[in-house]
DNA sequence: GGTATTTAAGACTATTTTAGTCCGAATATA
DNA sequence: TATATTCGGACTAAAATAGTCTTAAATACC
Protein backbone atom coordinates (compact mmCIF):
# COMPACT_ATOMS: atom_id res chain seq x y z
CA UNK A 1 0.00 0.00 0.00
CA UNK A 2 2.95 2.72 -0.41
CA UNK A 3 2.97 3.11 3.44
CA UNK A 4 5.03 2.43 6.37
CA UNK A 5 3.91 -0.28 8.59
CA UNK A 6 2.85 -0.28 12.09
CA UNK A 7 6.57 -2.30 12.62
CA UNK A 8 8.38 0.74 11.29
CA UNK A 9 6.56 3.39 13.36
CA UNK A 10 7.10 1.51 16.37
CA UNK A 11 10.51 0.81 15.69
CA UNK A 12 11.35 4.28 15.42
CA UNK A 13 9.87 5.46 18.30
CA UNK A 14 11.48 2.79 20.20
CA UNK A 15 14.60 3.88 18.50
CA UNK A 16 13.97 7.44 19.63
CA UNK A 17 13.26 6.78 23.24
CA UNK A 18 16.11 4.80 23.91
CA UNK A 19 18.20 7.41 22.05
CA UNK A 20 16.42 10.52 24.51
CA UNK A 21 17.55 8.76 27.77
CA UNK A 22 20.85 10.18 29.81
CA UNK A 23 24.06 7.74 29.09
CA UNK A 24 24.13 4.51 30.42
CA UNK A 25 20.52 4.08 31.18
CA UNK A 26 18.83 0.80 30.82
CA UNK A 27 15.06 0.63 29.51
CA UNK A 28 12.81 -1.64 30.09
CA UNK A 29 9.93 -2.92 27.48
CA UNK A 30 7.32 -1.92 29.68
CA UNK A 31 8.67 1.70 30.16
CA UNK A 32 9.12 2.03 26.40
CA UNK A 33 5.86 0.21 26.00
CA UNK A 34 3.91 3.20 28.11
CA UNK A 35 5.75 5.93 26.91
CA UNK A 36 5.58 5.43 23.37
CA UNK A 37 1.96 3.87 23.34
CA UNK A 38 2.88 0.47 21.95
CA UNK A 39 1.25 -2.76 22.60
CA UNK A 40 4.20 -4.72 24.88
CA UNK A 41 4.28 -8.41 23.45
CA UNK A 42 4.09 -6.34 19.85
CA UNK A 43 7.14 -4.48 20.76
CA UNK A 44 9.06 -7.17 22.08
CA UNK A 45 9.36 -8.83 18.96
CA UNK A 46 10.21 -5.80 17.50
CA UNK A 47 12.81 -5.03 20.08
CA UNK A 48 14.18 -8.22 18.84
CA UNK A 49 14.96 -7.77 15.37
CA UNK A 50 16.28 -3.94 16.13
CA UNK A 51 19.08 -5.97 19.09
CA UNK A 52 19.38 -8.58 15.70
CA UNK A 53 19.95 -5.86 13.65
CA UNK A 54 23.10 -4.17 15.81
CA UNK A 55 21.26 -1.37 16.56
CA UNK A 56 20.00 -1.88 20.11
CA UNK A 57 21.76 -3.84 23.09
CA UNK A 58 20.27 -5.91 25.22
CA UNK A 59 20.59 -7.87 28.61
CA UNK A 60 18.49 -10.34 30.17
CA UNK A 61 17.88 -11.14 33.67
CA UNK A 62 17.31 -8.61 36.96
CA UNK A 63 19.02 -5.45 36.02
CA UNK A 64 18.45 -6.05 32.40
CA UNK A 65 17.24 -4.09 29.29
CA UNK A 66 17.70 -2.24 26.41
CA UNK A 67 20.17 0.55 25.17
CA UNK A 68 21.09 1.56 22.00
CA UNK A 69 24.17 -0.27 20.38
CA UNK A 70 25.81 2.32 18.95
CA UNK A 71 25.91 6.64 19.79
CA UNK A 72 22.54 8.08 18.49
CA UNK A 73 24.36 10.15 15.51
CA UNK A 74 24.96 6.80 13.84
CA UNK A 75 21.70 5.59 13.77
CA UNK A 76 19.46 6.95 10.37
CA UNK A 77 15.49 7.23 10.25
CA UNK A 78 16.50 4.45 7.22
CA UNK A 79 18.43 2.43 8.88
CA UNK A 80 15.37 1.64 11.89
CA UNK A 81 13.07 1.40 9.10
CA UNK A 82 14.78 -1.31 7.23
CA UNK A 83 15.82 -3.13 10.14
CA UNK A 84 12.19 -4.05 11.04
CA UNK A 85 10.75 -3.91 7.51
CA UNK A 86 13.74 -4.78 5.28
CA UNK A 87 14.90 -3.26 2.64
CA UNK A 88 12.89 0.03 0.84
CA UNK A 89 11.76 -0.47 -2.93
CA UNK A 90 9.11 1.84 -4.08
CA UNK A 91 8.40 -0.88 -7.02
CA UNK A 92 9.43 -4.65 -7.50
CA UNK A 93 11.49 -3.68 -10.45
CA UNK A 94 14.08 -1.49 -8.15
CA UNK A 95 15.01 -4.96 -6.11
CA UNK A 96 16.75 -5.92 -9.12
CA UNK A 97 17.28 -6.74 -13.03
CA UNK A 98 15.09 -8.60 -14.57
CA UNK A 99 12.24 -8.09 -12.05
CA UNK A 100 9.89 -5.77 -14.54
CA UNK A 101 8.53 -6.79 -18.23
CA UNK A 102 11.84 -5.36 -20.04
CA UNK A 103 13.19 -3.16 -17.46
CA UNK A 104 15.47 -1.24 -20.17
CA UNK A 105 12.91 -0.07 -22.28
CA UNK A 106 10.58 0.73 -19.40
CA UNK A 107 10.14 4.71 -19.16
CA UNK A 108 8.63 4.63 -15.86
CA UNK A 109 12.16 3.08 -14.35
CA UNK A 110 14.00 5.97 -14.23
CA UNK A 111 10.87 7.79 -12.21
CA UNK A 112 10.89 5.29 -9.97
CA UNK A 113 14.96 5.20 -9.39
CA UNK A 114 14.39 9.30 -8.82
CA UNK A 115 11.62 8.84 -6.23
CA UNK A 116 13.49 6.11 -4.30
CA UNK A 117 16.60 8.00 -4.62
CA UNK A 118 14.75 11.31 -2.69
CA UNK A 119 13.17 9.10 -0.19
CA UNK A 120 16.13 7.85 0.44
CA UNK A 121 18.12 11.21 0.61
CA UNK A 122 15.45 11.80 3.31
CA UNK A 123 15.79 9.15 5.27
CA UNK A 124 19.15 8.83 5.50
CA UNK A 125 19.69 12.66 5.97
CA UNK A 126 18.16 11.96 9.93
CA UNK A 127 19.92 10.42 12.45
CA UNK A 128 18.21 9.97 16.08
CA UNK A 129 19.92 11.92 17.54
CA UNK A 130 19.27 15.02 15.50
CA UNK A 131 15.32 13.51 15.88
CA UNK A 132 15.99 13.98 19.80
CA UNK A 133 17.59 17.54 19.50
CA UNK A 134 14.07 18.18 17.02
CA UNK A 135 11.98 16.79 19.57
CA UNK A 136 13.48 19.13 22.46
CA UNK A 137 13.24 22.29 20.31
CA UNK A 138 9.39 21.47 19.60
CA UNK A 139 8.85 21.27 23.34
CA UNK A 140 10.78 23.96 24.02
CA UNK A 141 8.88 26.21 21.55
CA UNK A 142 5.31 24.38 22.91
CA UNK A 143 6.01 25.53 25.95
CA UNK A 144 6.88 29.15 25.03
CA UNK A 145 3.31 29.27 23.22
CA UNK A 146 1.68 28.13 26.26
CA UNK A 147 2.99 30.79 28.08
CA UNK A 148 1.84 33.43 25.52
CA UNK A 149 -1.77 32.26 25.96
CA UNK A 150 -1.69 32.56 29.92
CA UNK B 1 5.12 -2.47 2.79
CA UNK B 2 5.77 0.72 1.34
CA UNK B 3 5.46 -0.55 -1.94
CA UNK B 4 3.40 -0.05 -4.66
CA UNK B 5 1.10 -3.06 -5.61
CA UNK B 6 0.69 -4.56 -8.90
CA UNK B 7 -3.13 -2.27 -9.02
CA UNK B 8 -0.62 0.48 -9.66
CA UNK B 9 2.18 -1.27 -11.54
CA UNK B 10 -0.61 -2.52 -14.30
CA UNK B 11 -2.67 0.89 -13.84
CA UNK B 12 0.52 2.97 -15.19
CA UNK B 13 1.26 0.09 -17.63
CA UNK B 14 -2.67 0.28 -19.36
CA UNK B 15 -1.89 4.10 -19.43
CA UNK B 16 0.83 4.53 -21.07
CA UNK B 17 -0.22 2.00 -23.59
CA UNK B 18 -3.02 3.90 -24.62
CA UNK B 19 -1.28 7.46 -24.61
CA UNK B 20 0.86 5.44 -27.09
CA UNK B 21 -1.78 4.74 -29.21
CA UNK B 22 -2.77 7.05 -32.69
CA UNK B 23 -5.33 9.67 -31.81
CA UNK B 24 -8.88 7.86 -32.13
CA UNK B 25 -7.65 4.44 -31.81
CA UNK B 26 -9.80 2.21 -29.61
CA UNK B 27 -8.54 -0.73 -27.25
CA UNK B 28 -9.54 -3.80 -26.54
CA UNK B 29 -8.89 -5.16 -22.69
CA UNK B 30 -7.32 -8.02 -25.15
CA UNK B 31 -4.98 -5.89 -26.83
CA UNK B 32 -3.48 -4.20 -23.88
CA UNK B 33 -3.19 -7.56 -21.54
CA UNK B 34 -1.16 -9.28 -24.70
CA UNK B 35 0.88 -6.60 -25.05
CA UNK B 36 1.54 -5.59 -21.51
CA UNK B 37 1.59 -8.77 -19.96
CA UNK B 38 -1.12 -8.00 -17.38
CA UNK B 39 -3.85 -10.58 -16.85
CA UNK B 40 -6.84 -10.33 -18.70
CA UNK B 41 -9.65 -10.37 -16.40
CA UNK B 42 -7.38 -8.62 -13.68
CA UNK B 43 -6.58 -5.84 -16.25
CA UNK B 44 -10.28 -5.61 -16.99
CA UNK B 45 -11.28 -4.69 -12.71
CA UNK B 46 -8.15 -1.98 -13.37
CA UNK B 47 -9.76 -0.92 -16.17
CA UNK B 48 -12.55 -0.13 -14.71
CA UNK B 49 -11.21 1.93 -11.60
CA UNK B 50 -9.60 4.25 -14.42
CA UNK B 51 -13.20 4.87 -15.97
CA UNK B 52 -14.53 5.46 -12.82
CA UNK B 53 -11.54 7.74 -12.19
CA UNK B 54 -12.41 9.82 -15.10
CA UNK B 55 -9.00 8.72 -17.19
CA UNK B 56 -10.30 6.46 -19.09
CA UNK B 57 -13.18 6.15 -21.70
CA UNK B 58 -15.19 3.01 -22.66
CA UNK B 59 -17.56 2.29 -24.98
CA UNK B 60 -19.18 -1.50 -25.03
CA UNK B 61 -20.47 -4.04 -27.57
CA UNK B 62 -19.10 -4.36 -30.86
CA UNK B 63 -16.67 -1.57 -31.69
CA UNK B 64 -16.15 -1.02 -28.22
CA UNK B 65 -13.11 -0.52 -26.21
CA UNK B 66 -11.04 1.92 -24.40
CA UNK B 67 -9.39 5.60 -25.37
CA UNK B 68 -8.12 7.93 -23.02
CA UNK B 69 -10.67 10.38 -21.55
CA UNK B 70 -8.06 13.43 -21.40
CA UNK B 71 -4.99 14.57 -23.51
CA UNK B 72 -2.22 12.60 -22.46
CA UNK B 73 0.06 15.71 -21.15
CA UNK B 74 -2.81 16.19 -18.50
CA UNK B 75 -2.40 12.93 -17.03
CA UNK B 76 0.46 12.31 -14.22
CA UNK B 77 1.97 9.32 -13.13
CA UNK B 78 0.33 10.12 -9.43
CA UNK B 79 -3.51 11.00 -10.86
CA UNK B 80 -2.98 7.57 -12.66
CA UNK B 81 -1.42 5.40 -9.59
CA UNK B 82 -4.14 7.01 -6.91
CA UNK B 83 -7.06 6.50 -9.34
CA UNK B 84 -6.07 2.38 -8.38
CA UNK B 85 -4.63 2.52 -5.52
CA UNK B 86 -6.40 5.71 -3.52
CA UNK B 87 -4.04 8.86 -1.98
CA UNK B 88 -0.83 7.90 -1.11
CA UNK B 89 0.34 8.37 2.54
CA UNK B 90 3.89 7.59 3.14
CA UNK B 91 2.62 7.55 6.79
CA UNK B 92 -1.03 6.78 8.08
CA UNK B 93 0.14 10.24 10.37
CA UNK B 94 0.24 12.48 7.11
CA UNK B 95 -3.79 11.23 6.15
CA UNK B 96 -4.88 13.38 9.10
CA UNK B 97 -4.45 14.85 12.36
CA UNK B 98 -4.82 12.98 15.22
CA UNK B 99 -3.59 9.25 13.54
CA UNK B 100 -0.72 9.46 15.09
CA UNK B 101 0.33 10.00 19.14
CA UNK B 102 0.22 13.57 19.73
CA UNK B 103 1.06 14.51 16.00
CA UNK B 104 2.68 18.33 17.04
CA UNK B 105 5.08 16.50 19.45
CA UNK B 106 6.63 14.38 17.42
CA UNK B 107 10.09 14.95 15.52
CA UNK B 108 9.71 12.56 12.89
CA UNK B 109 6.32 13.82 11.30
CA UNK B 110 8.24 16.90 9.23
CA UNK B 111 9.95 14.33 7.74
CA UNK B 112 7.41 12.31 6.47
CA UNK B 113 6.18 15.48 5.29
CA UNK B 114 8.96 15.97 3.52
CA UNK B 115 9.30 12.94 2.26
CA UNK B 116 5.78 12.64 0.78
CA UNK B 117 5.91 16.15 -0.56
CA UNK B 118 9.08 14.52 -2.70
CA UNK B 119 7.63 11.68 -3.72
CA UNK B 120 4.99 13.26 -5.16
CA UNK B 121 6.80 16.00 -6.62
CA UNK B 122 8.33 13.22 -8.69
CA UNK B 123 5.18 11.40 -9.71
CA UNK B 124 3.13 14.63 -10.93
CA UNK B 125 6.42 15.97 -12.63
CA UNK B 126 6.10 13.32 -15.15
CA UNK B 127 2.44 12.63 -17.49
CA UNK B 128 2.02 10.08 -20.05
CA UNK B 129 2.51 12.40 -22.54
CA UNK B 130 6.23 12.78 -21.08
CA UNK B 131 6.26 8.91 -21.03
CA UNK B 132 5.37 8.17 -24.31
CA UNK B 133 8.33 10.68 -25.14
CA UNK B 134 10.82 8.53 -22.74
CA UNK B 135 9.47 5.14 -24.47
CA UNK B 136 10.58 6.45 -27.88
CA UNK B 137 13.90 7.89 -27.07
CA UNK B 138 14.61 4.85 -25.17
CA UNK B 139 13.60 2.41 -28.33
CA UNK B 140 15.76 5.05 -30.31
CA UNK B 141 18.90 4.64 -28.42
CA UNK B 142 18.34 0.48 -28.17
CA UNK B 143 18.34 0.73 -32.11
CA UNK B 144 21.97 2.59 -31.93
CA UNK B 145 23.61 0.49 -29.80
CA UNK B 146 22.12 -2.64 -31.92
CA UNK B 147 23.61 -1.24 -35.39
CA UNK B 148 26.79 -0.02 -33.49
CA UNK B 149 26.99 -3.61 -32.32
CA UNK B 150 26.45 -5.20 -35.83
C1' DG C 1 21.26 -22.54 45.49
C1' DG C 2 16.88 -20.35 45.09
C1' DT C 3 14.03 -16.75 43.61
C1' DA C 4 12.68 -12.74 41.21
C1' DT C 5 13.39 -10.22 37.03
C1' DT C 6 13.77 -9.58 32.33
C1' DT C 7 14.48 -10.57 27.42
C1' DA C 8 14.45 -14.48 23.53
C1' DA C 9 12.16 -17.31 20.55
C1' DG C 10 8.58 -18.87 18.34
C1' DA C 11 3.86 -20.76 17.98
C1' DC C 12 -0.63 -19.14 17.41
C1' DT C 13 -4.60 -16.11 15.76
C1' DA C 14 -7.76 -12.74 13.54
C1' DT C 15 -8.25 -9.41 10.13
C1' DT C 16 -7.05 -7.16 5.98
C1' DT C 17 -4.78 -6.80 1.67
C1' DT C 18 -3.20 -8.61 -2.51
C1' DA C 19 -3.73 -10.68 -6.68
C1' DG C 20 -6.24 -12.69 -9.00
C1' DT C 21 -10.62 -15.68 -11.51
C1' DC C 22 -15.25 -16.24 -13.19
C1' DC C 23 -19.76 -15.30 -14.77
C1' DG C 24 -24.02 -13.15 -15.87
C1' DA C 25 -25.92 -8.67 -17.22
C1' DA C 26 -25.78 -4.60 -19.96
C1' DT C 27 -24.75 -2.31 -24.21
C1' DA C 28 -23.54 -1.48 -28.85
C1' DT C 29 -22.98 -2.94 -33.87
C1' DA C 30 -24.34 -5.02 -37.97
C1' DT D 1 -31.04 -11.54 -33.79
C1' DA D 2 -26.26 -12.81 -33.35
C1' DT D 3 -21.91 -11.09 -32.02
C1' DA D 4 -18.67 -8.36 -29.62
C1' DT D 5 -17.25 -6.11 -25.65
C1' DT D 6 -17.24 -3.81 -21.18
C1' DC D 7 -19.57 -3.67 -16.31
C1' DG D 8 -20.31 -5.22 -11.91
C1' DG D 9 -19.81 -8.03 -8.45
C1' DA D 10 -19.21 -12.51 -6.24
C1' DC D 11 -15.75 -15.57 -5.24
C1' DT D 12 -11.02 -17.44 -3.87
C1' DA D 13 -6.16 -18.49 -2.31
C1' DA D 14 -2.22 -16.80 -0.46
C1' DA D 15 0.32 -13.46 1.96
C1' DA D 16 0.95 -9.54 4.97
C1' DT D 17 -0.38 -7.09 9.07
C1' DA D 18 -0.95 -6.55 13.75
C1' DG D 19 -1.07 -8.51 17.27
C1' DT D 20 -1.19 -12.26 21.75
C1' DC D 21 0.67 -15.89 24.59
C1' DT D 22 3.67 -19.37 26.49
C1' DT D 23 7.92 -21.37 27.57
C1' DA D 24 12.88 -21.04 27.90
C1' DA D 25 17.13 -18.79 29.00
C1' DA D 26 20.03 -15.40 31.27
C1' DT D 27 21.22 -12.42 35.12
C1' DA D 28 21.25 -10.38 39.74
C1' DC D 29 20.61 -10.52 44.50
C1' DC D 30 20.04 -12.77 48.93
S1 LIG E 1 10.93 -1.60 -15.05
FE1 LIG E 1 10.93 -0.35 -13.28
S2 LIG E 1 9.12 0.80 -13.57
FE2 LIG E 1 9.04 -0.50 -15.29
S1 LIG F 1 3.04 12.11 13.97
FE1 LIG F 1 3.66 11.83 11.92
S2 LIG F 1 5.51 10.71 12.19
FE2 LIG F 1 4.85 10.89 14.24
Amino acid sequence: MLQLTRDGEYAVRAVIFLAAQPEGKVSLINEISVEQEVPKSYLSKIMQHLTRAGLVKSRRGAKGGFTLARTADTITLRETIEAVEGPIFLNVCLIKKGECHRDDLCPVHPVWKEAQKKLMEVLEGKTMADLVKDAEAIKKSSKRAMLRKA
